[in-house]
RNA sequence: UGAGGUAUAGCUCAGUGGUUAGAGCAUCACGCUUACAUCGUGAAAGUCAUAGGUUCGAAUCCUAUUACCUCAACCA
């Protein structure tokens, strides 16, 4: 077969992604085998493939490939997450442009808008994900709106609340004015602000005397119910027990005491608004206070703003103010840079709101989780270092806000019949709700019609955190066979953004649920920045498009280019050279194939010791390899993983092996030789494979004619076999000869075709094993074993071994001399030091044996070398 | 503000108390030698952030400082 001069990864890519789908080999089943499964971190569904998810996925496929080939049974599972809010927020703004109001539509209708746009724009990032190579069991993609997932949440809903876990609680909330839903308070982002610190004077009732507050909030004052002071401010002493006039609205309220107030900050005098601070709120119940709501859901004033309602609260702040400056009650404003709380999906800024919320009661929860990480180790976080993170997160956990006013996503099971706060009962559906309400009201008259849904849905990550069990159905048929056998999953790829969202949650969702960990391992992905380490985004555009990236390096490339500076949980400093060295690496692979191809065999040669030798080397060299690739795969280092097989490939493979066997020019090679490339080659191609399946699987049917079972993807991982470590020291040795013959062949300007007379003394005793290896890779015309020096040659030493070769001419005898000056004060200096540490007889006396000795030994060393530099000098001069 | 992390070559990073500290890329020089110029051969490049300490011995362990990163925090 002939093989194209250029590797062309567009059409090899999609063609053997087709091979791959029509013979099924992503596809899993339960069967004797060890299952080797991951689920995906679903991506929004109507998401597109960013380079977190190019980077994210890549790993995964790394993975699922390696146990494939390793005989496991692999199973990646698929899917997307329905996003609630980001969803909603993109179909919202779609019917905006279409002059329709969210607020006109009946749910059902909006619904069906939804609908519409998730089968439009669904899945595209899961097409995008089969260009990337990724061998997920497409059988399987789930959706965590599909009817039996959402069924699920539903079930663990009503579980969870019969449990007493799960409470209504009227709360302070964070709340987004602009999708007008709560946040959890994972999805706020604080961002540092410069805003307008404003001091404002209340009057003291019943005196002529002001107490000035300070605040950035002017417009909330209408709100406030009370002034606080610290009890031990003595400034304030005087104002115990007294009330306030607040301006505007003019009401009367109390100056209470608390120690919560900061005497440092502001004037040390703060205004209290129960509605619309957390810290109020808890001042406030401390204190009985009142609770004054100025804001409508919007973040417009509500009656409450008097004369103000309707303007949106950034505009009142500005009217407020000004107002209060007319009036001669404001002081003065100064500039603060504060922490603003930010929506992450809308950017608006966030309103503490109160309101009716569904919680999930966390304390109890967490504890299997966090021992499961902290404790037992029974899930591991690579790197280890995001254990503390965990910790932190998991000992502080607060009940979690699982309510969102939403509609675009699993409604709230619980089912009104009255008005009463207690009115509802919770039930997997309308006819058991039906049937509750009326054991739980007594009457056996209640029907359907007189139940209310709560409006609400559950947040997504109510629905994501039942992942790994849900997509194999694990909640509604706990016994079944899929569950049994694929959970618990073994890896988990992710980014440390998610860890609480998501990760975390799994783990709490997997001991409640499995009474299990939900997978074993935990690969957290640093975050992919450009190169002056911006996070990448789209506001910035900094972002490179992954498919042009794809069109323009390979799949291959690309993989390979992302994994090559990825240690997990660091950064990843994208630059698009990575993907151009990935894109090289595999031109250099296929090339290989191209050269070993070209070869002619010629069944009655016999094989020459040289080839014999350079085959037993590499394969000892691959198998010592092989034990550090393994190394590194057990400790997530797939980066480190990546750049072993690189340097494997390229010198030791490329650049040694096959340069040793290569035949010269129109000579023909053996026929055991070339079938040992073969067989080389192939388990080469093995362990690249996760990294470039396409290059790799093409290679692998140019070497033979294979039928769809011995295709590459479901080869046999190498085998480890013995190491011989003397051979690989022994190359170690002749590379460096063959290196010195080289340098000194460009310093002369030796033409390589042109063969050289060479010798040496043999000082080191060094064995012959490689010297036919040097003497072709050296091309040399003779190769003698000496005594003595010889003059006249051009020289140059390993270890104490020296090495000649004769010149035609005078000998530049200055440089020659300058040359073993150089090395003579570098191995002198090197002496000096390892004596130093010998004569000191506290590490004689105290270090370790083996510690001691490698010292004599490399003084050994030195000093023979100094000989023969000496020796060599002295006959120069 | 708190917690955690990081600081090693121009860049990205390895480095497990014991080699006068390594890799890949980039740079420079030379070479189109019949797989690959998407290549080959070679060279240069480091006060291991700073200051102390522990130790026979520190890039590595400890302390402090500085800078950066991440997370957590609603001093109004």
């Amino acid at each position: 077969m002939d093989i194209p001069s250029k590797y062309s990864a567009q059409t090899v890519e999609s063609k053997w992604y087709d091979y791959w789908m029509t013979h099924n080999y992503f596809h899993s089943t339960p069967d004797d085998r060890e299952p080797y499964t991951i689920v995906i971190p679903p991506p929004n569904v109507t998401g597109v493939l960013h380079m977190g998810h190019m980077l994210n996925n890549t790993i995964q496929d790394v993975l699922i490939r390696r146990a494939r080939l390793k005989g496991k049974n692999a199973c990646w599972v698929p899917g997307t997450d329905h996003a609630s809010i980001a969803t909603e927020a993109k179909v919202v703004a779609k019917l905006k442009a279409q002059g329709i109001d969210k607020n006109d539509l009946s749910r059902e209708e909006f619904l069906k808008h939804a609908w519409e746009w998730t089968e439009e724009y669904g899945g595209v990032i899961l097409e995008q994900l089969k260009k990337l190579g990724c061998s997920c069991d497409w059988d399987r993609t789930k959706f965590t709106m599909d009817e039996d997932m959402s069924e699920a949440v539903i079930k663990v809903f009503v579980d969870l609340f019969n449990k007493g876990l799960i409470y209504r609680g009227y709360r302070m909330v964070n709340w987004d004015p602009e999708a007008q839903t709560t946040l959890s308070d994972e999805e706020v982002i604080h961002e540092e602000r410069t805003d307008k610190l404003y001091y404002v004077k209340y009057k003291i009732e019943g005196e002529n005397a002001y107490v000035t507050i300070a605040t950035t909030r002017p417009e909330t004052i209408l709100g406030d119910t009370a002034v606080c002071i610290n009890p031990d401010d003595e400034r304030f002493t005087h104002l115990k027990g007294k009330k306030v006039i607040v301006p505007l609205c003019d009401r009367v309220i109390p100056i209470i005491e608390d120690d919560y107030v900061d005497i440092e900050f502001g004037t040390g005098c703060l205004k209290v608004t129960p509605a619309h601070d957390v810290n109020d709120k808890d001042i406030g119940d401390r204190h009985n206070l009142d609770v004054i709501d100025v804001l409508n859901p919007d973040g417009s004033m509500n009656s409450f703003g008097l004369h103000h309602e309707g303007k949106d609260r950034v505009i009142a702040r500005k009217d407020v103010a000004k107002e209060l400056e007319d009036m001669g009650l404001l002081v003065k404003t100064e500039s603060i840079v504060h922490n603003v709380g930010t929506s992450e999906r809308t950017k608006a800024v966030i309103e503490p709101r109160l309101s009716d919320q569904w919680f999930l009661k966390m304390e109890d929860l967490a504890k299997p989780a966090l021992d499961a990480v902290l404790t037992n180790g029974e899930v591991k976080l690579f790197p280890k270092k995001f254990e503390n993170t965990y910790r932190h997160w998991m000992e502080n956990i607060r009940d979690w806000n699982i309510s969102r006013q939403l509609r675009w996503g699993q409604q709230i099971p619980a089912y009104y019949y009255g008005d009463g706060k207690e009115d509802f009962v919770v039930a997997q559906n309308l006819t058991e709700a039906v049937e509750l309400a009326r054991e739980k009201t007594s009457n056996s008259e209640l029907k359907a019609s007189d139940l209310t849904q709560e409006s609400d849905v559950v947040d997504t990550w109510f629905s994501a955190w039942l992942w790994p069990m849900n997509v194999f159905d694990g909640i509604r048929n706990p016994e079944n066979e899929e569950i049994k056998y694929y959970y618990p999953t073994n890896d988990l790829v992710t980014g440390p953004d998610i860890l609480f969202f998501w990760v975390a949650r799994m783990i709490v969702a997997g001991y409640e649920y499995k009474d299990s960990r939900p997978f074993e391992n935990v690969y957290l992905t640093g975050l992919v920045r450009d190169k002056q380490r911006r996070k990448m985004s789209k506001s910035l555009g900094n972002s490179p498009d992954a498919l042009k990236l794809i069109d323009d390096y390979g799949a291959g490339g690309v993989r390979v280019g992302l994994l090559l500076s990825s240690a997990a949980g660091n950064d990843l400093m994208f630059d698009e050279a990575l993907c151009q060295q990935g894109k090289q690496f595999a031109n250099k692979i296929w090339n290989a194939l191209r050269l070993v191809k070209g070869w002619e065999v010629d069944n009655s040669i016999s094989q020459p010791n040289s080839n014999r030798i350079a085959i037993e080397w590499f394969e000892s060299k691959f198998q010592k390899d092989l034990v550090e690739i393994e190394d590194h795969f057990s400790k997530y280092r797939l980066s480190d993983a990546l750049m072993t097989i690189y340097k494997l490939v390229w010198d030791d493979f490329c650049g040694s092996f096959l340069e040793m066997v290569k035949p010269s020019y129109q000579k023909p090679i053996d026929a055991q030789t070339l079938e040992k490339v073969n067989t080389i080659f192939e388990e080469v191609l093995k362990i690249v494979h996760p990294f470039m399946p396409f290059l790799t699987e093409e290679l692998w049917h140019f070497i033979k004619e294979r039928s769809p079972e011995e295709a590459l993807i479901v080869a046999k991982w190498p085998e480890t076999k013995s190491i011989d470590e003397a051979l690989i020291s022994e190359f170690e040795f002749a590379s460096e000869v063959i290196s010195g013959i080289r340098n000194i062949r460009k310093q002369k300007n030796i033409a390589s075709k042109d063969a050289i007379k060479f010798s040496v003394v043999n000082n080191e005793n060094a064995t012959s094993t490689f010297d036919e290896v040097i003497f072709k890779m050296g091309n040399l015309e003779s190769f003698n074993y000496v005594e003595d020096s010889i003059e006249g040659a051009l020289t140059f030493r390993v270890k104490s071994n020296e090495y000649f070769i004769p010149m035609e001419g005078s000998i530049d005898v200055e440089a020659e001399i300058k040359k073993l000056t150089e090395e003579l004060n570098y191995t002198e200096g090197f002496l000096i030091s390892v004596q130093k540490k010998l004569s000191n007889e506290r590490f004689v006396n105290n270090a370790p044996e083996q510690v001691v000795a490698s010292e004599k030994k490399k003084e050994a060393d030195a000093l023979a070398k100094i000989e023969t530099i000496k020796g060599s000098l002295a006959s120069l001069q």
